[in-house]
DNA sequence: TAGGTTTTACTAATTATTTAATAGTATATT
DNA sequence: AATATACTATTAAATAATTAGTAAAACCTA
């Protein structure tokens, strides 16, 4: 899988939140100022020939949908946190994490207790 | 702070590997096919005006050093991905982690002691 | 001291990314 | 039919990132 450009991945949000669109409701939702409509457009192709898009023609104009899932994606991210900043362990960027924010014991205890109850 | 580009980061990983190191000692360290020294040379001057990395003139020549801990940098890291991914949440990240890798209860545990070790 | 070496500083060239104008096509509207 | 609208496709232009050549300074060596 290759990595996004920031332009690219903030597209691919809307499209994973919006599951499918047209141009103009990505645009929509885009933050002002609002880019043109043809940038989006631009943008969207792009993704399309990189695979995380795909569209349907729907009368003459085209609804787009996302063929990476964000999940995917998501994991593609972390992989290469870890292995970029943590020899690849996830216990290590816990503990990380965990001193960085000064967790104490039952605090962390309480986050593995949801990441259990998410598991089961 | 601001985010590094592929080729800086790489450069930067090795600074925070060697703490401190003329331009030959971090080409050394490069994987092949090397780039040309001026190349590394122009990319440690521009992490020098990011404010990544300072020098010391020795003799003829400059020694670098991050000032950037690896540290900081990290933790930039890790709060891009959750905000971006997570909801800003890690407890979410790492229940994705869990899911995505199988981890079973005892496993979870076992993250966790290792972590709450780690934190003492 | 003349010629080679090492290194920094400056600058240019190349490639990737981002942005959007322009042109073309189809549909709706008057 | 002529005009406006809504879209896609192609192309160009602007900006950012990457790579490295060239010049200049400082040193080393025969």
């Amino acid at each position: 899988m290759k990595a996004l450009t920031k332009a690219e991945e903030q597209i691919m949000q809307i499209l994973w939140d919006l599951k499918e669109a047209y141009v103009k409701d990505v645009l929509e939702r885009m933050d002002d100022p609002k880019p043109a409509y043809n940038t989006v457009s631009t943008f969207i192709r792009i993704l399309e020939t990189k695979g995380f898009v795909k569209h349907r023609p729907i009368g003459k104009s085209h609804q787009y949908y996302p063929i990476v899932t964000k999940d995917e994606y998501r994991s593609f991210s972390i992989r290469r946190l870890l292995s970029g900043y943590f020899g690849g362990s996830f216990t290590k960027m816990a503990s990380f994490f965990a001193k960085e924010e000064n967790l104490d014991v039952n605090e962390i205890e309480r986050i593995m207790e949801e990441v259990k109850k998410d598991v089961k």
